[in-house]
DNA sequence: ATTTATTCCGAAAACGGTTTCGGCAAGTGT
DNA sequence: ACACTTGCCGAAACCGTTTTCGGAATAAAT
């Protein structure tokens, strides 16, 4: 494979503009139109000089366009480092989503790290002030979220990876947490579970009000109600998750289902089913949401929704540009449906909930005895 | 708390250098280099411009600057995203670190994605070419590292995370894998193991070269030598770890300890011991390297050399500006030591390697039976 | 053949900073 | 009192691109 990309990579000597205007006897405006694809120049001669930039390895500079043209070409993303190690699998997976589509376009990503809230606005400030980026990603939406006004207020382009309460007067790309969750209590009552459970992020998150509300949906399709002890809400992490599903099955009337909002919250779950000596997917069914790999080596298997976390960045990346190029807010708006993968932790309930109930008691008193 | 930020974060009426120097009567040109700190303008007026500065919030504009002084005050990273969950574990923090560094010191971190040699080497290229950034932080070091002959052919800066064979006239900030290898088996020989196993990375990565150094160098002061059957190498992921320990304990006489060039490795050799029904640090006794967060939670905790991760984030990101601002690249490399921190699994050996080996053909034979 | 459009390009002014150069004032040494 | 520094600042060139404007050449219309 010969790679014929420009050799020279110097910083010194680069072939500017003025380099190519003379070799063509041309003006430089002339080329710069040409390369832009003005509708005064000719054809032959955009055709002319767009060969020639190429056998000379021309590449504009970036910031010598920002200056007349406002634009870096530059998205910027903001993580939030102070907690939440549930973000952590998919940065990877976003950051070559983002990087990749923006880089197709000649785009770059700049990110920088946040601790708080405070801390997060001080860097849109600074990265804005310096023109550093053209827009912002905003991820990890809250119900009421400050940086929408903000950002709006600032005429600063952003776009939400999720969405928020306050309106929607801006764009975003979201997954319906809301339809998956809503499907999966659909179909842990149609293999016959009456009795199913829901653990919850923490609620000012938007994803988890979203999803929520799919849970509800779910329980009114399959005409079945629940006492709303039956909701753990603010679990984020494995640890909570275990927590969560101890304190659901040692419920006087314990779900024989569990719908976990986070994946990583479901493998905690794992833990707590074994150390009752029960078994997922046999005693109690699991269904998950992230499709995080881990949740693959599980035993059994986490069934789960899979998000396409690359995707959802790559989405995000063109809408943003596209945003930043001229189109309107309102039609850049997009909502994915995350996949259902049914694995081993899904199946028709092997105990009713007294059954269950009994079972567990049963195991606590011994264990009291002991 | 009051934020006496400059509430102005519009992308329009920015308030540019004429405007400061028409409020305090002064030519640009002084308002230019008082800020700048230039030694032919009095104390007096650096003063007066700087607290007019602050006042009237104003923030060069860093694409202008850089058209002449060719600097844009940004920091490359190419993230390869091609295989290797190992990584991700410290993303977070590292980004952290690099950010939060550069951002003290007004610089930004943009990062790109590759998934090939070729891939990033064209990134490299279009990074540079735009003048999007100033230099790299080059990770994942190989033993023989194409990129840094080729960055340095091109002339432009860059650091390294780790160290090439190649020659040492680069700059790099490095933790020393090496000695915290050595100190693993002089502290395993001194709770009293004799038969010690060594569970490596990919030997074409720099950093498992050195490690294996470091566990030759500490069998030689401890007096042992071992079977070249004792290490394993290639290991990265968590499946593989559990294969190598599985590898290493059905041998002849098998190591009543590992050493793991991995923590997410050691975690695989969790399970392999487990199914053998041995358990770790009683029979087993294991040291892994990294300090991912996991390993706290395994039972029993992994002993472990802890990196940091932030810290060698911030350190790289420091040095690469210094080295950009004109400090020579032979004074700025830096080597740091991991951290140990025992936990549970490195005891002193309660079999002797024959002891084991017969525990371990008994339970194989059982299966087999069964 | 002249006027009127059209097509295409050059000249030059931006964009917002930095850097070089020269000069005026004040201080220094004879 | 003179020349000579020294300290401090303004004027202007410059960085590499985009964009506006006007004008020459050609084609179309009268």
């Amino acid at each position: 494979m010969v790679s014929n990309h420009p050799k020279n990579i110097h910083l010194k000597h680069r072939v500017k503009i003025v380099d190519l205007a003379q070799s063509l006897n041309l003006s430089k405006g002339t080329i710069s139109r040409a390369l832009n694809d003005y509708a005064d120049i000719s054809d032959s001669t955009k055709l002319r000089v767009r060969k020639q930039a190429k056998i000379m390895g021309y590449i504009p500079l970036s910031s010598a366009q920002a200056i007349k043209t406002g634009r870096v070409r530059a998205l910027g993303l903001v993580l939030r480092v102070d907690s939440h190690d549930s973000h952590h699998a998919f940065l990877t997976d976003f950051l070559d989503g983002v990087s990749r589509s923006a880089g197709t376009r000649n785009w770059t990503l700049t990110v920088a790290t946040a601790t708080s809230d405070e801390d997060e606005l001080q860097t849109f400030r600074r990265l804005v002030a310096e023109r550093k980026v053209d827009g912002f990603i905003i991820t990890r939406c809250l119900v009421d979220d400050i940086r929408v006004g903000l950002l709006r207020d600032a005429q600063i382009p952003f776009i939400l990876y999720g969405r928020t309460n306050l309106d929607d007067n801006y764009s975003y790309f979201d997954i319906s947490g809301e339809a998956a969750i809503d499907s999966a209590v659909c179909r842990l009552a149609a293999l016959g579970h009456k009795n199913i459970g829901f653990v919850n992020g923490p609620e000012n998150l938007y994803f988890a009000q979203m999803r929520k509300n799919g849970y509800f949906a779910g329980l009114e399709k399959s005409n079945l109600t629940q006492s709303s002890s039956y909701i753990v809400s603010d679990v984020l992490t494995r640890e909570q998750g275990q927590v969560a599903t101890q304190t659901l099955l040692t419920l006087p009337s314990p779900p024989t289902a569990i719908i976990f909002s986070l994946d990583m919250a479901a493998l905690g779950g794992y833990r707590a089913v074994e150390k009752l000596n029960l078994s997922v997917g046999k005693d109690v069914s699991f269904i998950g949401y992230d499709g995080i790999p881990q949740g693959v080596y599980a035993t059994p298997a986490l069934s789960t929704f899979e998000v396409d976390t690359r995707q959802a960045g790559e989405r995000l990346a063109t809408m943003l540009i596209d945003q930043i190029r001229g189109e309107p807010v309102e039609k850049l708006n997009e909502i994915q449906h995350a996949k259902f993968t049914p694995r081993g932790s899904s199946n028709p309930p092997q105990k009713t909930s007294e059954q269950l109930a009994e079972f567990i008691s049963g195991k606590h008193n011994k264990r009291e005895i002991l």
